[in-house]
DNA sequence: CCGGTGAGGTTAATCGATTAACCCACCTGC
DNA sequence: GCAGGTGGGTTAATCGATTAACCTCACCGG
């Protein structure tokens, strides 16, 4: 791959006239411009990223480190993600850390030393649990979702997702509610759960349980669906992937949703509107958290030294087809779906 | 960020000493190795991989160039090309090309400016059509799921998928298929339609339709498939996102599925087996497609001048749910669901 | 006592670009 | 006629690591 010295060679001047020509840092006789610019063609030369960044010590590269590709989640934050820094020109190095803390610092190593310009990370369960994987405090970090103490943070504000979907249950007529919480550990579950509940009362749920953030539900939670049917005219669930689950579970027991049962999601990924009955759910704002993910760390890699900033933005409630008002009675699951 | 200078300085040895401790290529006294490792440890030295880079020619970064990441099955297949890379020690650089020639023409630049080892490129629909936007021809490509002259390339096969279709459908008694097809540039779509057609000979499809790649179906498909309640018993779709538009459709018409219509889809995503009903699929199998093209991406870069080869990966059907032997008559689309 | 060998380090070139500093010729103005 | 610009290039240091070549002893055998 042709290197600058040899279109040096080809156009007949030095490396620092092609280096500058190309870059139009200084004016040159449009002879001289056109011979090297001629020879750049020729040789079909690309400028060598990995030399200018050792120079000049910005590589227009970062990293984006998130705990689970295999969960549809972060696929699509991740999208946002490449979108907004393509936006910004800036190439993405991807990185999965299996949500393992093992795993992660060994990932924040190898990010550090590819020397990425900065850092979007998705903190796993553990590292935001406190078993820190804290990367170099020279790397700049954006954290997304969950936030980390002295870092700059984006996320949604999950506490007004829950409170939203609270008001919509009730103004459905709908009371008797079957909360699942996520992973205790993360504060965005917490926020979702503690907003339901501050706007659901004086009510309360008539029971909770913990679901995680997947569409396997631990079998306490199936059982507990199962034998409660009936008792509950509502699941919220602290996620999508959970409601999908939910839902399944449901249609199993013979539970109409949503006439029976409401379910409500939250994040509002793309199957959210796919599947069957269309699911109700909060949806954060990707697009904004990616651009805004960006925005900041462009900004504390041009200050490293100011204030870590929390962004929180704004969710939106997605009325789909598995809420609907509650009807006369409350039914028995009585009619099993085909 | 401390680099192996200070290292030395701090150790009292030269940098060609640290370089060969830190690396192993070189035997020293144990004191000096142990100076070494400790000044490094005390400094938080990490390597600048830019700079052996530079030097070694090496980077351990692979690019991955997609056409769409928010269609599903290609982040799936990151998933899968990711774990691989990190199986073998590399690092992945994503980039999304928007499927549009210009852009890929853009990536493939940047990509190759960056230096990275090599590529796994699934090449945008317009690219595989003829209007090319290949890279240089000494950047190592690996192509996926869409070959390309005298590349290595990395694929399902796909004729077979649509074969298994064809014969699971037969099997069930369904005889009156509705066959989509998807983009006409693409050879895998292609396969997909010429297998099936081969293995559901003698006979033909009630009708065909072209419905691209994704689960919003073009208007004329649409019609059709109302017009033509009842005309045919199975709809064979390119792939699973299509499936998810078509079942809508048909629910929406009245039909039930899979007792009045089946529906089948291809791929295999998640979505798959998550919806209602669970799709019959063929899957395709996107960790050894990883596997394979991350291998043969190695041997590639080992060995710039070797024949390319093509490797077709066998593909597997998966029996779900919204196909169903045909019962006694075909009956009407009469019992619309709720 | 001398040449040879090997262990243990160092010197210096190199990868490819960037950029501060410099050099030279020519022009301008007084 | 000369100080002082200025336009148009070049020289050379530098980023951080790798590695071939070399240097210096100590030790060994004859």
């Amino acid at each position: 791959m042709a290197s600058m010295k040899e279109v040096a060679r080809l156009a007949g001047v030095s490396v620092a006239t092609v280096s500058q020509v190309l870059r139009g840092t200084k004016r040159f006789t449009p002879e001289v411009e056109a011979r090297v610019r001629a020879a750049a063609r020729e040789l079909g030369y690309l400028p060598d990223l990995r030399a200018s960044a050792l120079r000049t010590g910005r590589s227009d590269i970062v990293g984006v480190l998130l705990p689970d590709l295999s969960n549809p989640y972060f696929p699509a934050l991740l999208n946002a993600l490449e979108v907004a820094a393509r936006a910004a020109g800036l190439l993405v190095l991807v990185h999965d850390s299996g949500n393992e803390v093992g795993l992660e610092r060994h990932a924040l190593e190898r990010l550090a030393s590819v020397r990425v310009d900065g850092l979007l990370w998705v903190p796993s369960d553990a590292s935001v649990a406190g078993a820190k994987a804290l990367p170099r405090r020279d790397l700049p970090v954006v954290t997304l979702d969950r936030p980390l103490p002295g870092r700059d943070a984006v996320y949604s504000d999950h506490a007004q997702g829950g409170r939203l979907l609270a008001r919509h249950l009730l103004a459905l007529g709908r009371r008797r509610v079957a909360l699942l919480a996520g992973p205790a550990e993360l504060p965005s579950a917490r926020a979702r759960r503690r907003g339901f509940l501050e706007a659901f009362e004086p009510l309360a749920p008539v029971f909770e349980g913990a679901a995680g953030f997947t569409h396997r539900l631990p079998e306490p939670v199936r059982r507990r669906l199962r034998q409660a049917v009936g008792g509950f005219d509502a699941v919220v669930c602290p996620n999508d992937a959970v409601a999908i689950g939910v839902v399944r579970v449901l249609r199993e027991a013979g539970v109409r949703v949503p006439q029976d049962v409401c379910v409500t999601g939250f994040d509002d990924i793309p199957w959210a509107a796919m599947m069957e009955p269309p699911l109700t759910t909060v949806r954060q704002p990707l697009a904004a958290i990616g651009a805004e993910a960006v925005r900041l760390l462009l900004e504390r890699i041009r200050a490293p030294e100011r204030e870590p900033r929390q962004v929180m933005l704004p969710v939106e409630l997605v009325e789909r087809a598995s809420t609907a008002p509650a009807t006369a009675a409350p039914q028995e699951g009585s009619e099993p779906s085909p």
